[in-house]
DNA sequence: ATGAAAGCGCTAACAA
DNA sequence: TTGTTAGCGCTTTCAT
């Protein structure tokens, strides 16, 4: 494998020459730059990352962890990722293992200039950690401060307490939350807007009905067995994500109960399936394309020591589609 | 920022005692061992990634490019990469820029041991050359051969050789190719098995009714429409992937053109999405995962010196779904 | 415009 | 068991 000294020593210059060839091009006669990048070709030269990262001290990489990428949900963010990074030459690489050593050799060991975590894999403290040493980090979904970190989410109690609302305001009264993980920092967000939505509209705190899915389909399925096997059918479902409710919605047809009819339904994320299924899932859309921008973007700032909003929380928007009336005054 | 060296200053020992600490503990004192990594947490010492690759040259990483990860299509795929890679201890980086620099940094400057490329952006001519600096490479849906690659795809041909001849078994007789993008390898053995089972079955060559979509949704309403404007509506479509068929499927459904009943249709890919449209539509499912699994293998056999198969074809499955009326004797 | 030389942080002979 | 030493391939002063 030949290295830049082969490369020098074929063009008949120093290596010093050949690297200035390469990454300043206009500090060196154009014949002699002729001669090297041809010898370059010819030897079939290929530079070797590590050593220029190393010498350079900086990799003009950031890294984004993901735990799912499942969903054009994620597609999304990362797309949003990386048209920021674009605009200032960085690179994006994504990382979704869940193997500690692999995560570690990521974040610890210099291989990145910073990161992007949405991976509840990696613990507060891993974190908080990384930022007291110094690691510029954007957080998604995470209540952090720090100095050197970001954090960046999308307003779930918020987007919660509009859908709860707009539940209310339909006619549905008795209105069940289907949760997600008890420790997703996301589910509890949603769960207190929900929870907020029912003490405005009652003045006094009601005996919130409440069942913990694992945020999947199958989870949301199993839920709703229970519910409808109990006989104890609420008037609306509000989920904790699309996906549980994908579960929700299934079973229902199962039991031939009609959506919006017989039940009223609300998902949190707007998957794309949200838009296929039948009746199409009425949901709480998260913005995840200015999510994965505004993450880079903040990464960016820290970066290039830039002030930086250390904490952003964008809005979420309903979306209603068909397993909830449409008002029309809404 | 601390690096080896000042840990072992620290811990009273020479560098390469640290280092050896680090790299091969059982080679050192206890004692020792205990003092230095003791002197590593206190001064939040974080070993420079760069420095390790370009000693040990090797990055124990293999990059993953794709152009596209929408749809957990991709996912699946990722997660058999994933799973292989974690059994032989590799570190996977996803990769999804369509900056030329940044996909030349990773495969052209040393930054991983090898990719796996699904990414028609990435032209033959690139991957080649790439082999042919024996950089290894598992190449995703390419007909590429080269002692440094090796090629893996679904049976393209197959399964469109399969799905037409169910159509037809059906008694579907004029069928409608919706293809892909002209330069589309998948797109082009697709055809030619839709092509195959034609002629198969009529003995002589019709003249294959053919429009070219673009892979997306929006491609497979557009080129719906068209047909269903001029009135030449056919008897069934095989549509080149899923995302057009559900095109196809919504354009179908605003011209209350029932189906399967006035029309059949079967999409390629099995794309989660499918399951859940109205009807839910026929497809031929591509082993993803086993996919991705096999890419991986092969590049980790490539990488080792191992004997590998240099060109793997994975069966695709014919799903019958709603779309297609469901033969009892298949 | 070009070259000599130092050194980024680390590993691995080899020697002690 | 531990230390000495020589690079890995590159960039960048500082001379010339």
């Amino acid at each position: 494998m030949p290295t830049i000294k082969d490369v020098a020593k074929l063009a008949g210059v120093s290596i010093s020459t050949a690297s200035l060839a390469f990454n300043h091009p206009s500090r060196v006669a154009e014949g002699t730059r002729a001669r090297i990048l041809d010898a370059a070709k010819l030897l079939q030269y290929r530079p070797n990352g590590a050593a220029h990262d190393l010498r350079i001290r900086r990799t003009q990489t950031i890294a984004v962890l993901l735990h799912d990428l499942s969903g054009p949900f994620y597609s999304e963010l990362v797309q949003g990722v990386q048209v920021e990074a674009d605009r200032c030459h960085y690179n994006v690489i994504i990382s979704h293992s869940n193997r500690q050593d692999s995560i570690n050799r990521l974040l610890y060991e210099n291989r990145v200039d910073g990161a992007i975590l949405l991976d509840p894999n990696v613990s507060d403290e891993i974190v908080l950690d990384l930022a007291d040493q110094r690691f510029p980090i954007a957080a998604l979904d995470r209540d952090l401060t720090h100095d050197c970190l970001v954090s960046i989410a999308a307003d779930h109690e918020g987007g919660a307490y509009e859908a709860t609302r707009y539940l209310l305001s339909a006619g549905y009264q008795n209105i069940f939350f289907l949760a997600g993980p008890k420790n997703s920092l996301d589910s509890q967000l949603r769960f207190r807007g929900y929870q907020r939505a029912l003490i405005d509209a009652r003045l006094s705190p009601p005996d919130f009905p409440v069942a913990h899915g694992d945020f999947t389909e199958a989870g949301g399925m199993r839920e709703t067995e229970k519910i409808v096997r109990q006989g104890r059918l609420p008037e609306a479902i509000f989920a904790a994500n699309d996906e549980m409710a994908l579960g929700v919605l299934q079973v229902l047809r199962e039991h031939q109960i009609e959506v919006p009819n017989d039940i009223g339904l609300i998902g949190f994320d707007d998957i794309r399936i949200a838009q296929y299924v039948t009746p199409p899932l009425s949901t709480v859309h998260q913005p995840m394309y200015e999510l994965g921008l505004q993450a880079m973007h903040q990464l960016l700032c820290l970066l290039s020591g830039d002030p930086v909003q250390p904490r952003i929380v964008l809005s979420t928007s309903l979306i209603l589609r068909g397993t909830c009336p449409v008002l029309s005054e809404h």
